[in-house]
DNA sequence: GTGGTCTAGACCACC
DNA sequence: GTGGTCTAGACCACA
């Protein structure tokens, strides 16, 4: 477990390691039922405070990307229950972003061709 | 001119502002080189403080999307000398929603069909 | 008398006329004792205001740059007597620049070689 | 860190801030990686409202010369990156100053003596 | 009339 | 503790 934290940027970090956490499920890099690492670990491994790695892990469970097994601690949970609400904010955030690309001269078959290289990845 | 404001929100309320202008540009309500209400106006028909229109202005400003003119207030301004800036905040921000979208049992297909959905609105 | 005017710039419209008029003076365009466009006919060819160009003259002739002759209207100005304020400025101005170039990386001799070919254009 | 303000000047209280912590910065006073004063700390000390050191701030970040570590607050970026639109600014500039000097009868050599000096100090 | 600057307070999110 | 956001006023420079 890596994590490439920036310190200098304005999302916070406990939303930075949700981030990373996310995306490294998704590239496979973690397979669903995985441990991930203690909060402790996570937080020296990574010089911050344990508070904040504990709400990353507070906001990825809430979400339901991780379940706390009493018996294995966290672990990662991939797959459905969630299509609903992740379509949901799907459609809200890319409405900006095509809105951003749109008004910046980026084509539909460029946006798309974007959309489809970010989710092969 | 109407801003839908969520004062409960976590996202500030100066950047539902840049948001909703751009979003605004977009669907052709706003035309390249219209000009847009002037800081008092906005703030005064939003209800809030004109410090706050000013600073979404000046983050509009600041990414290319609005020029103030000295003589005429505040104009809108689409596209040209943007596209890399933006296709680079397009993949990282693609690359995110993509792996949430991808984790959570959405396919590719569906995600796609978002995408250009967003792209038509 | 070609002006280029920047609407949308921070530095005030008729500053920028000033500016010009100086520049414009110094690669020779302007020579000593030539008649400066009535305020009328600036401001119309340039599609401003006449009190901008006004001012831009007010704040000329308070310089130095300019002497409104009865019989010639606007004149310009070249040489001496100014040296000492013009001096106290530079080393001001340049002060601030130089500190910008320092901790920007740029050396000493590309500093030096940027002066010279300003002053030689 | 000491600032002389002058509150009757046109220039901006927030730029004369920034301008100070830049000559500081390539004074040596300030290096690289050094912590700057809270915002908090410079108001009170400075006797001004904390908005206005903030946007100093602000501005000072815009320019790559201040990164805001969220753990730590403030501290001074030197060098990297910026040479090229610091190199641009600098011939604007310069370019304006050199055609002040020329026509007050500022020679060349007198030119570039009082940018060497600028630069060593 | 416009935008830009500044004040003196307050509250919040983050760490 | 830090920076970030916001308010309700005020004043100024510009055009």
């Amino acid at each position: 477990m890596i994590l490439e934290l920036d310190f200098a940027s304005s999302v916070p970090i406990y939303q930075q390691i949700r981030n990373q956490i996310v995306q490294a499920a998704a590239e496979g890099l973690l397979a669903d039922g995985e441990r991930l690492p203690t909060v402790r670990a996570l937080a020296s491994e990574a010089g911050i405070n344990t508070m904040t790695v504990h709400k990353a892990y507070q906001l990825l469970k809430q979400e339901g990307y991780l379940v706390t097994d009493r018996r294995n601690g966290a672990v990662i949970r991939c797959a459905e229950g969630r299509e609903q609400a992740v379509k949901r904010k799907l459609q809200k955030e890319l409405g900006l972003l095509a809105a951003e690309a749109k008004i910046s001269g980026v084509s539909r078959e460029e946006f798309l061709e974007l959309c489809g290289a970010a989710y092969e990845e």
